[in-house]
DNA sequence: GACTCATCCGTAAACGTTTACGGATGCTTG
DNA sequence: CAAGCATCCGTAAACGTTTACGGATGAGTC
């Protein structure tokens, strides 16, 4: 079932069925209704390989997704919510959504290169973005539409979306405070990772601007999956003197912890205080519930759809170059 | 950067590149070399619209991932481990992998219809098949080569690839059984998710070969994230009297079972026997440590890919055409 | 009625590959 | 040495779609 014998069984040129399918001006309503009416009654789907080949679109955008060795560990829920966000808005606006893995331990450039060659997708979403990311510059290069989930130093016009992890971690330090604490624990992601960079730099800022010192042991930076960071919290209380309140930032961390604390006959939000990043299928089932933040992942899913949407729409490369922060709200538990 | 232009940079026919390029026999081993060699240098990647036009294979294969609207507590680090072993595979046997989204909530079969229709793979992999799945049928009407993750009633001459439920189930009624348990509660997905169907047909027959009753109280068969098995659980200790051993087939369900048990001032493997099916992230943190199975997640991706290959590369449809089961290793913890 | 103009549609040339076919070359064989 | 054969490579026609171009038709204008 081809273009040309849908355009025989209708009584028309190939080129007038096609116009018609692209909604373009000069075709009569009454022939563009019963073009789609016919394409609909006989299955015709545009073939992707013929349509990408001439008209250079695919109205297809490719999501890089990175994925760990061991997978259990990384990216799960989060981005997969994000993907669900993307496509909603791809969805919608008649795109296909492709996810293409990137396995860490692979050199990104190469992979994107060897995607980017095939002519698969004329749109890309970047995640895991590196502090200085050598892709930006090549997409940039061939002027290929991207957005990249997560802020970095490479210099360039395009367009960012990232959390707001400043004023997440301002939240934080300025409840522990309030409360009192003066020996707040960090548990966070490798200082590769760039936003686990960010946090750690304003962690150490405002722990300054509070006037508290900054002690080495209360910071551990590294694969942050539940088993590791109840090791860490292990490791912490075992100091002298220990934390009196930990933020964790592990998607699954403050499982382990609470693990740990449990171990050591400690109860969360009474005789420590535990905030967590993000409230994960495995997180809500905590008792007492985990304080820790609302991340609008579907929201910004739909945010990166929509901002590469407009730049692939409009070829003017004019289109919205900033980094757009999105925040989170706190969620109260009863943890800290 | 088009096969021309590297043909005339190397002073060859676009044929002869393409057939060095593609290891035809009809080319000279020094030449083939020295295209692959200039191809790397030029960083030429073959277009994928061109190819897959011309030949009507595009040596990429498509995964069909299911999507939860809330996609925080489904398809996780499940699948995404099975897609790291699938695309080992492809990777090494030099095929593309793409990704495709199904939102639980669209019709499977329109989903795959609309692919299908594009011709963006030449080869499928199903997952969360359906007791009965009509996207088996229309692939095999198209004599597209697939392979399903999980078992379907659907007839039809086809690769499937699955766990061993019935064995597992066997062992866990077995052990619980050798520790003279007689109140057994089950906690698993919905019943029309196939696996969860096989599970619960093979729970009650194990009880009756025990001589147990079955008690539909201490059956849940629902949504089985976190949260509700915390719930589940809470009720289920509620009855009178009350389950003595507990199957926790929810991914990070047994969190949920750890945190309903503390509360209740239980301790798990003492006053009550729990099992999970697998150690995702969040149970690897457990305390005391979960009993469970070993899942060979990587191990069925590769399964999978390898499958499907085999069916691509030789055109006999006579491919394998069996279910085969994966076993999942006992991994003693201290619950259960 | 001749002209312009807009509207709608057909024609045919691309897009980047692969591949059937045939031609050139050199080697083997009788 | 002619014939046969194998090896290697170039030629050109596809694959299914989009789109620049031009033609036909009819309406509007003077």
């Amino acid at each position: 079932m081809d273009i040309r014998k849908l355009a025989a069984h209708l009584g028309l040129s190939t080129g007038t069925v096609s116009r018609a399918l692209n909604g373009r001006k000069d075709v009569s309503a009454a022939t563009r209704t019963r073009v789609i009416e016919g394409a609909r009654a006989l299955g015709y789907a545009p073939n992707q390989a013929g349509q990408s080949l001439r008209a250079k679109r695919t109205r297809t955008v490719a999501f890089l997704l990175p994925v760990l060795p061991d997978s259990m560990t990384y990216g799960d829920p989060f981005f997969l919510s994000i993907l669900d966000g993307v496509q909603a808005v791809l969805d919608a606006e008649g795109f296909e959504l492709i996810v293409l893995l990137w396995r860490i331990e692979q050199n990104p450039l190469d992979v994107l290169r060897r995607h980017l060659g095939r002519g698969i997708a004329d749109g890309w979403i970047l995640a895991a973005t590196g502090r200085e990311d050598p892709r930006i510059t090549l997409l940039s290069a061939q002027a290929m539409p991207f957005v990249t989930l997560g802020r970095s130093d490479t210099r360039g016009q395009y367009c960012s979306i990232d959390l707001d992890f400043e004023s997440m971690i301002d939240t934080v330090i300025a409840r522990f405070l309030a409360a009192h604490h003066r020996r707040i624990a960090l548990i966070t992601a490798g200082p590769g990772v760039n936003f686990s960079h960010l946090v750690i730099a304003r962690y150490k800022a405002a722990l300054k601007s509070a006037g508290l010192p900054f002690d080495p042991d209360l910071l551990y930076s590294g694969p942050d999956d539940a088993a590791r960071c109840a090791q860490v919290t292990t490791d912490m209380l075992a100091l002298r003197p220990p934390p009196t309140a930990i933020f964790v930032m592990g998607e699954n961390g403050a499982v382990g912890t609470y693990a740990s604390l449990r171990s050591a006959g400690l109860e969360p939000g009474k005789d420590i205080a535990i905030i967590g990043f993000r409230l994960t299928a495995a997180c809500a089932a905590l008792q007492p519930a985990l304080s820790c933040f609302s991340v609008p992942v579907r929201d910004i899913g739909e945010d990166l759809a929509r901002n590469l949407i407009a730049q692939m729409e409009q070829r003017t490369d004019s289109g919205a170059t900033a980094v757009r922060l999105w925040t989170m709200a706190w969620v109260q538990g009863q943890s800290g």
